[in-house]
DNA sequence: GCTGTTGTTCTCCG
DNA sequence: GCGGAGAACAACAG
């Protein structure tokens, strides 16, 4: 399921695909994909130059000519991939960009929980989900100050807060999972409960795991392929998500898996500490 | 046929 | 009004 590191990847081979290439026709096989008129999308699209892809947190934004954006959310299993525009249409293939060289850029999507949205460039953050996105890791706004001061005022526990793209953008349920078992807290922990040294190496863990794994092209877990169709290397990273009931590789204590807000979490019982009551800053 | 799976948005509750 | 929590969405594997 793409987060940050897979949403960039597919952005960097995605590029080199689409970018100078000018939009002929575009079919939509299943609407509700479009937010908004799927006809009138179809329609702004043809005869646009794709000038190149940027990302924001999770979102794809495809720069058009004439002042507009595209902008694409792969959710949990939004694939793109250049084909022949006359290639079979699969079961889950959903959008199709029909290019004047003669391939075409197709989107599919499993789950059809994807969605694109077309505005006028610069509107992105009032019109979409871009507007509510917090700072990304590995960006200069993204100090362990800021950290800090993002759990000091929140009771909520802190796997929730990491999930919460308002308040950093880019983490999904598996980085979640990683970075905290990575840090040795619990993911129950009350947010501003947790001491600051274990903050300083949260923020840390966070830049580091999500520089390593867009290094190694993402993670599959399970269908996540970039635009080259090539799977990414970091599921051999991964220390937790996935190895419920192994054996932790620090301390050798089975990894337990439950339930945070509806979201499958795995974490060692024994080396992640629970931190529960407000401690004492310094 | 029910459960588990996940990112975002929506809805409900205190 | 706000934070927090859970449901809804959707399709598939087991």
């Amino acid at each position: 399921m793409p987060e940050m590191p897979e949403v960039e990847t597919v952005r960097r081979t995605l590029t080199p695909l689409v970018a100078g290439k000018t939009i002929k026709k575009v079919e939509v096989w299943y609407d509700k994909i479009i937010a908004g008129d799927a006809r009138a999308f179809a329609q702004k699209l043809a005869g646009k130059q794709i000038l190149r892809v940027d990302r924001y947190g999770k979102f794809l934004l495809f720069r058009l000519s004439d002042n507009l954006t595209l902008v694409s959310h792969l959710r949990m299993e939004g694939k793109y991939r250049l084909l022949a525009p006359q290639a079979a249409v699969g079961k889950h293939d959903h959008v199709q960009f029909a290019f004047t060289d003669g391939t075409a850029l197709r989107y599919s999507d499993v789950r059809k929980f994807g969605r694109m949205q077309l505005v006028e460039t610069g509107t992105e953050r009032e019109q979409t989900g871009i507007g509510k996105l917090g700072v990304e890791p590995n960006s200069p706004e993204f100090t362990r100050d800021f950290l800090c001061r993002a759990l000091a005022k929140k009771s909520k526990k802190i796997k929730n807060l990491l999930l919460d793209q308002s308040v950093v953008c880019g983490l999904g349920n598996i980085y979640c999972d990683e970075v905290l078992w990575q840090s040795r807290i619990h993911p129950l922990s009350q947010a501003s409960a947790i001491p600051s040294e274990k903050v300083t190496a949260l923020h840390d863990n966070i830049n580091q795991t999500i520089a390593l794994a867009t290094k190694l092209r993402g993670t599959t877990v399970h269908t996540f392929l970039d635009a080259d169709g090539q799977s990414g290397q970091f599921q051999k990273k991964l220390q937790v998500y996935g190895h419920a009931g192994e054996p932790c590789q620090r301390c050798g204590t089975v990894l337990e898996k439950i339930k945070v807000s509806g979201r499958g979490t795995t974490f060692c019982p024994q080396c992640q500490v629970l931190y529960r009551e407000k401690h004492k800053q310094d």
